[in-house]
DNA sequence: CGCCTGTTTGAACTAGATCAAGTGGCGTGG
DNA sequence: CCACGCCACTTGATCTAGTTCAAACAGGCG
């Protein structure tokens, strides 16, 4: 029977293996977040979870979960609470792998991670990423060597410095501004992804 | 305050429209289906449905629906399982925009669809497409020149007829594995990019 | 110290985007 | 009932962002 798990310490990712063998990463989860809400619709999880690091999960079976839910209206309202915003970081996550340019979805990730370790209260302008450059990729939908590309162009513009998984924010403003209009850019920011 | 909609008759489209006023495509919505999810965490919808036929909804306001649940546990296991179905399909979307070919998103997209009409007893061998060729484009994260090259390629090897909107399912089962498999084929299996 | 694994970098190649015409079905008005 | 114009779709040609293949590089660990 399904559970749903909570990160509690460490970081996790989440994967979809399809049946020959790829693996696409759904999403990474840091602690304070939620793990294995696909297996409330039929039981089972479609996707795996994966520790990054020594981690520390605290698992809460579906049938506690609904009996506590429905006793406490305050935990139920709760509950929804996460489940919508999972439903809105799937959203994002699907409006990223549609429309946005690589050196874009990579500046969305960097900073998308440091807002949400800022909400843990984790240092938000130095952190080692518990992640390869696979699974980055893997989560972007890109090829492993654009993303080690993205990562070096934005240390090239001087925007982040990095030194394998570390990663030092030089500029979040910057990096934010990338992460909402495009183009890795040369200074003037208005170009759009078509021109060369 | 927010309400989750049921598709009871016709079909719809759930948008997230960016800054820029691009719209993506989240997700199709065929009767029985339902709309609206993702504003259970905030109260707030980040994006908003389109009708794209003649259409009929039933409307649920969150405070009944929380009120009513926590009083049925029946009800609210059945929200539980509509929701992980949700989530699933926003997974296998994910799935579909991060790592599979053009050619591959379209034939999964039309499989996925005659899958979900043939579970609303609807024929799945000919069909009207609610959509356009744009809206299928933006679901798909494709430039709509391709979506329609997709079809011609696979009206070409006699997988389905189109006649615009119109489109006849010619070998179902050659379209299943298509979706699953990847390269449309001339034939003999030509080997995709695969090789890990 | 040298191997193994993860990462960076380089060069060539291609799937798909973009730009630009065509085509055809359909509603409108003549 | 037919001509016209509009709009959604198709088709063609070119161009490019990102993939793929391949090789150099680092750093941790036996």
């Amino acid at each position: 029977m399904g559970a749903v798990f909570v990160a509690r310490d460490g970081a996790f990712k989440t994967v979809l293996v399809s049946e020959d063998g790829e693996e696409q990463v759904i999403g990474f989860h840091l602690p304070g977040e939620l793990i294995g809400l696909d297996a409330l619709g039929s039981g089972m999880h479609r996707c795996e979870a994966v520790a990054l690091t020594t981690a520390n999960v605290c698992e809460v079976p579906f049938d506690e979960l609904s009996t506590v839910a429905s006793q406490l209206p305050g935990l139920q309202r709760q509950l929804m609470r996460v489940i919508g915003q999972s439903v809105g970081r799937d959203q994002d996550h699907l409006e990223i792998l549609a429309r946005r340019q690589a050196n874009e979805r990579i500046a969305l990730f960097l900073h998308g991670l440091t807002e949400r370790l800022r909400t843990i209260g984790e240092p938000t302008d130095r952190l080692r990423l518990p992640m390869s450059r696979e699974d980055i990729a893997r989560f972007l939908g890109l090829a492993l060597e654009t993303v080690s590309r993205g990562f070096t162009r934005l240390q090239d513009d001087g925007v982040i410095a990095v030194h394998g998984r570390r990663v030092e924010i030089l500029d979040s403003a910057e990096l934010e501004r990338l992460a909402h209009a495009g183009d890795s850019g040369d200074g003037n920011g208005r170009q759009r992804q078509q021109r060369a």
